[in-house]
DNA sequence: ACCTGAACACCGTTCAAGT
DNA sequence: ACCTGAACACCGTTCAAGT
């Protein structure tokens, strides 16, 4: 065995419970009480101290982060629902549906947006939160590009710009918008980005 | 004097004293550090106890609603640039100014735009900020419909809908968006809202 | 090596005691 | 009538003592 090797060992048992403990309540009060939710109350209801918290998960963002990538439902869903998206001929409606698809992603949590809006803009490249905003923003970047190549999008438009704007919307609902307000703002999204005919 | 009849008694002197002390300090507080700053560091700053600023201001919004309204140089700003709109002769031109404004006025505090946001939807109608949101979305209203009138937006916008987006706008920058980011979606916005020639 | 939980330094809020 | 500040119930975080 190379000395230099990174040795990965196989975690200890209780550790390893000890971590699945903490994921499964903390995604339970994560879900019933906004990403703002106790963290304190995240350990003792898992039974544990909290600093065993805070050893494993050593800010908010980084317990967040792990919760999102064990929240099966979740990616589950929005990988179905990719795969349903990229059946579609319209490149402009499989853009459409890919914002509601992200919009709705970042709407698992209350509060979810604002954590990953500043990931998206964090200085800090070890944000924990960055991993799943990158995959958003270059997995918009694809979804853009195919639109703009078929006519359908402004070419100065990015993916990330959507990408902001999506998670602008799960913001404005997560603070209690209506319906109506919101498809009206899709709307006006929408007709932001198309591709307009050029006055002859 | 009748019975019926409210009286307005004069404040006593120190009640404003103290009254003035909180919000000169709470401003400070509120332009160095934010919206969440701590209300205790301001009351004991101002020399008082907790218990006063408390039963002067009962929370966060009332306090901070109060600070906006005694912000001498934002609000006379914000007039004076209203004035200066006013006095344009482009419909769109004014509009426009008038959300640049807006999004300016938002970012006085960093973080003002979620309680703002929350205030402009909230079912409680007693929330103190629900005043300046209703001053700024029925202003936004007046300057859509001459927009409007004049065939320069799209006839489903509402002052209320851009209300929300330059609050989004203002939110987004308040989380460390650079300047370019943001002025790609300022004109994404713009294109959304305006008329576009039908096809013929 | 990992866990534990007491300890610390903070919050916001209340309320009995003062003036 | 208004102010005061101790008291309360919470935070997140750290770290010496355990296993």
């Amino acid at each position: 065995m190379n000395a230099g090797e990174q040795r990965v060992r196989k975690p200890r048992a209780d550790v390893q419970r000890n971590r699945a403990a903490l994921l499964e309540t903390a995604q339970r009060h994560f879900l019933r009480n906004g990403v703002g939710t106790s963290l304190d109350a995240v350990a003792r209801e898992a039974g544990l101290g909290p600093g065993t918290l805070y050893r494993h998960f050593p800010t908010r963002e980084a317990l967040l982060a792990a919760v999102l990538q064990s929240l099966q439902t979740c990616s589950e869903e929005l990988v179905a629902r990719q795969a349903e998206i990229d059946q579609l001929s319209d490149a402009d409606e499989v853009l459409e549906q890919w914002l509601r698809a992200m919009e709705e992603y970042f709407s698992t949590f209350s509060g979810l947006s604002d954590p990953l809006m500043a990931a998206a803009q964090a200085q800090a490249p070890d944000d924990p939160l960055r991993i799943p905003c990158d995959i958003f923003i270059s997995a918009t970047d694809k979804y853009v590009k195919a639109a703009q190549s078929a006519g359908h999008v402004r070419t100065s438009i990015r993916g990330y710009d959507l990408f902001l704007a999506a998670c602008s919307i799960a913001w404005i609902k997560s603070n209690g918008a209506n319906e109506q307000s919101l498809d009206r703002l899709r709307t006006l999204l929408a007709s932001g980005y198309r591709e307009r005919d050029e006055k002859a």
